[in-house]
RNA sequence: GGGGAGGUUCCCGAGCGGCCAAAGGGGGCAGACUGUAAAUCUGUUGGCUUCGCCUUCGAAGGUUCGAAUCCUUCUCUCCCCA
């Protein structure tokens, strides 16, 4: 078995494999070109993002040539797979906004500065197609029959699938053929529930060019308590800071399940196997030992070590009880000193800062006990808060146990 | 194109013309218990100038003292037939 292909397998990347025998022979006979696609259906990556994108940088670390292809042009039909409901069909516009911006992020990810990776569009060669001729190469060589057996499309036969869905799987194909032909890109990886479109790719690719090509799926990741992975509060665990700040973006690998910490580590880091069994084997209060490196090393890689190191000051700092050393990638916003001198409901000010929706919510965690203004309970409601709570020209707020704020007086 | 069933608060899903800001569940949030975990239990879950007021039940009109509940038109979804 060849070692790169090793590595996947032992750290539970490998879901199904069209033909795994010749993916090993193909990965030992040199550089193997291989490409995952990404689609520009919002304005950042997330959390779902994240085993593509370490098999990519895995792969690519082995010495095969990536390929990183934003779907430009498939995004403006939506793909069904996975999918229960019919997506919403975006603009042009937000389409080209979006696909901008992952290129950006998948940039930080994979080095393509040289010519071992590659950043590629496929609406570069989607957007002008012509329909007849489509139709006549391409479309001949699907069955309409056999498409409807997929697992994917049987789930959306219950609920309705539009014509324009139905294409998807046509134009990843199609993607597949033209890198193959362009690039000589032998393999296609994604998620599991890419599975119907990598393999429909890799026949077209066979009939038309008479090239094996390989389809490699990774698992989709769940969580231990079902919940779909990366999903927070406010949406999906977003690698943007701006949308998921960093300190929060920490927080959520800090507090994952016991059970997830070892399988997560081997996922989303690149620490070497032996030593993430090792962290996986700790027991108990242990345990957070491994997710403290967990959720350090994954920040490190999305946001850099500065970040990260600032993260984990945080926390400790916010959890551990030491006293404060750098706050700073805690959410905070700033005041200004004649304000909090005037003084300021506790209602309103927790309504200002990101931490309640809106009043009543406020009202409802200052009721409950949940509040809680540089280290002391507030539990009237018409508290005022002044220059008194003001520690080292800040003041430090809680919403809970978990959710910090902090709000700089200037 | 014809016929039928529907669109309810974050999601699913109840809802006799008044007692409906709307049952129940899920999710979320908070509290207890803890290990910044899980499970469990409790409270809470439209907004506000909160003993009251305002905006919500696909959209717009209408009937009524009063509508999420009745009527009309529009719109979207699903199903059956073509």
């Amino acid at each position: 078995m060849n070692k790169a292909l090793e590595i996947l397998q032992e750290r539970g990347f490998v879901k199904q494999c069209t033909d795994l025998d010749l993916l090993s022979r193909k990965l030992d006979e040199g550089s193997l070109t291989f490409y995952c696609g990404f689609d520009p259906t919002g304005p950042s990556l997330h959390a779902g993002h994240l085993v593509p994108l370490f098999a990519m940088a895995h792969l690519n670390r082995a010495g095969h040539k990536a390929i990183a292809l934003v779907g430009g042009g498939t995004a403006r039909i939506g793909d069904p797979s996975g999918k229960t409901e019919m997506r919403k069909i975006l603009s042009y516009e937000d389409i080209k906004s979006n696909a901008e911006k992952l290129k950006a992020q998948i940039s930080r990810f994979i080095d393509f500065s040289n010519d071992r990776a590659l950043l590629l569009d496929n609406a570069e060669w989607l957007a002008n197609l012509n329909y007849i001729d489509f139709l006549r190469e391409i479309g001949r060589h699907f069955s309409v029959n056999r498409m409807l057996s997929f697992e994917a499309y049987k789930q959306r036969l219950e609920k309705g699938l539009s014509f324009i869905e139905f294409n998807y799987q046509l134009l990843q194909s199609y993607d597949f053929l033209i890198l193959n032909q362009k690039y000589g890109c032998g393999m296609q990886i994604g998620g599991d529930d890419q599975w119907g479109n990598i393999v429909a790719g890799a026949d077209l690719t066979r009939r038309i060019e008479g090239n094996e090509v390989i389809g490699l799926t990774f698992p989709l990741v769940t969580r231990s308590d079902g919940k779909k992975m990366g999903k927070t509060e406010k949406g999906a665990l977003f690698m943007n800071p701006e949308m998921t700040p960093v300190f929060e973006f920490f927080q959520y690998w800090r507090n994952v399940a016991d059970a997830d910490v070892e399988k997560f580590l081997c996922l989303y880091t690149f620490l070497p196997i032996e030593e993430i069994r090792e962290l996986g084997s700790l027991k108990d209060q242990e345990i957070n030992r491994a997710k403290e490196v967990l959720a350090y090393e994954i920040t490190k890689i999305i946001h850099g070590k500065d970040e990260a190191d600032k993260a984990l000051e945080a926390a400790k700092a916010a959890f551990g009880g030491a006293s404060s050393l750098d706050k700073s990638s805690i959410p905070s916003s700033e005041i200004s000193s004649e304000d909090i001198a005037k003084g300021i409901n506790v209602l309103d000010l927790y309504t200002m800062t990101a931490l309640c929706g809106s009043k009543g919510d406020a009202r409802r965690l200052v009721t409950q006990g949940g509040a809680t203004v540089s280290d002391k309970k507030i539990t009237d409601i018409d508290a005022i808060i002044d220059s008194s709570y003001v520690e080292d020209g800040e003041i430090m707020m809680k919403a809970g146990k978990k959710r910090h704020y902090r709000l700089i007086v200037k």
